[in-house]
DNA sequence: AGCCATTAATCCGTTTTTGTTATTAATTTG
DNA sequence: CAAATTAATAACAAAAACGGATTAATGGCT
């Protein structure tokens, strides 16, 4: 017969307050039910644990060597059982999120400290990485969610659309290009043209697209930090196209955003998961703080 | 509600084969009873452990996380029971005993060496003190069992006798007396006498019993091991009288043992125990094996 | 020595839990 | 689209856990 966690627990009892009655209201339990919890305990280990007269209750060898353990096995017990409470009730847990650079460095911040705010114990890691970084990242399980371009939709990955993402022009302000309302690509690439380096989503999205137009991209100017692109546009050394969600992080490096068309380049960027895992609640609560930090815009 | 070892192992079972049926026929349970121990697990811990379809079962991020804790919550679980399955049926455990000189030195070596041949894993541990000190361990707990002369009827120690201990004359074997059959006190003392120390019960012992008889013991050369005294009584230092338990271990050295009367001094030598305390399965073995090398002599 | 108070064990009826079998619902595969 | 597989559900049965009343045993008291 193999022994349950409620005899160890009355084990514990008596062994504590080496009264059968005490024991027995401590465990809210009736005092015949404790004994023949410890009478199953015995019979269970082979040997008896007490000894017991009606006027004194004593732990034998076996029982005191049985005592400590039965403290830290039920112990480690009530530990996993708190532990795994917490995590479904969002008081503990952690979730990896992996996100594209314009979207890590932009509208994630704020969005972030709403999640910190609501769920103060939940940890979160960020990891910015390019486009496909993070659709890898998803899929390979090292993060539970990914903010991301809409991927190919044999991938295995399920995408949830957050909003529709689309390309930019940004000049220096003191550009002649600076004074109109909207440009059209072939207005901007008439400045040289600073961009970022391959392997860059962003830069391979212009190629394409631009090609599918009949345009070639002539670049002037490579980084691969959007800011350092940013800086290079502000300080007048060219001109660049990027994506609406850094347009306000450029208009403070000093650049001037301007409505980009002919064509337009748009893409959706959205929440990136593996259909086949489930989120934990964890992920859920990030996931659903996300997506209503766009649903109310 | 709490969980139950029985909830945990079928969780276990369950995130290993990632199938109930074969979950099920692992754990000797039907598959339908299995559903409810999961579902209740999963009830008591306030969230989903395993996404499961008709097809698939899968583990939850919090599944992942339970899987490694249950793991071992339940390999400590069954070490503990086997210890103490092990404990009660003297595959292992441990004894402590303290025991006098004369009889550690002497009838003990032969008893342990049977005890250890028929419980080989039981850790035994001697500590061979005076016969006070031996009362004082058992008394104190720090050994189990003691061996040493009867007690004070109060002192809260339980005696049980195995022999009858008196004391023999040790003589040169070059000495006169030595060709006798048997010696008198009267006759041992013309020789000088050699003794152990205070506070040596045996060295009390003599004393006071001599003392009864009228007689003061006059001592020329003491020691505080029995086997120095017999030493200095085999190169003919002087004569001695010691408990017949170390007769054998005398004549080794070179002395001559002869019977000793008028008075005849001896002592119920036994063993001493806690009379509150039960002993440990492994100390009533030992209990048991002592006692019957001094039955069947 | 004998009585009283205390305390664990035992007995018995009830309730709760746990389990099994049969069946159903759902999903993947051919 | 049919068939096979698999987990969930339903209905019922067995086991166990539990509580109240009672008993037996022990130690302290007069």
């Amino acid at each position: 017969m193999k022994i349950s966690v409620k005899q160890l627990r009355a084990f514990l009892a008596v062994a504590h307050t080496l009264n059968f009655a005490q024991a027995s209201e401590r465990l809210n339990l009736s005092q015949p039910a404790l004994s023949l919890a410890i009478r199953g305990l015995e019979e269970a280990l082979g040997g008896a644990l007490l000894t017991r007269t009606t006027r004194r209750v004593a732990l034998t060898p076996e029982g005191e060597a049985l005592f400590p353990m039965a403290r830290q096995l039920l112990a480690d017990w009530d530990n996993v059982e708190e532990a795994m409470r917490q995590r479904f009730t969002l008081q503990r847990g952690k979730v990896s999120l992996a996100a594209m650079p314009s979207f890590a460095g932009n509208p994630l911040p704020p969005i972030l400290r709403t999640f910190r705010d609501r769920y103060a114990s939940i940890n979160v890691t960020v990891h910015d990485v390019i486009n496909e970084q993070v659709l890898e990242m998803v899929r390979d399980g090292r993060v539970e969610m990914g903010i991301a371009f809409e991927p190919e939709p044999d991938s295995g990955l399920h995408f949830t659309p957050l909003t529709c993402d689309r390309f930019v022009a940004i000049v220096p302000a003191d550009s002649r290009l600076a004074r109109r309302e909207k440009l059209s690509w072939r207005e901007l690439l008439s400045l040289d043209f600073i961009t970022l380096q391959r392997p860059s989503a962003v830069r391979l999205l212009l190629e394409e697209s631009l090609m599918k137009n009949g345009r070639r991209l002539e670049v002037a100017l490579e980084s691969h930090q959007l800011v350092t692109v940013g800086r290079m546009v502000a300080s007048g050394l060219g001109a660049s196209a990027v994506p609406a969600l850094c347009a306000s992080q450029m208009a403070e490096l000093g650049a001037v955003c301007r409505p980009l068309s002919h064509p337009v380049i748009e893409r959706q960027v959205g929440i990136i998961r593996a259909s086949s895992q489930p989120l934990s609640a964890a992920a859920q609560a990030l996931f659903n703080t996300v997506l209503s930090a766009f649903r109310e815009d």
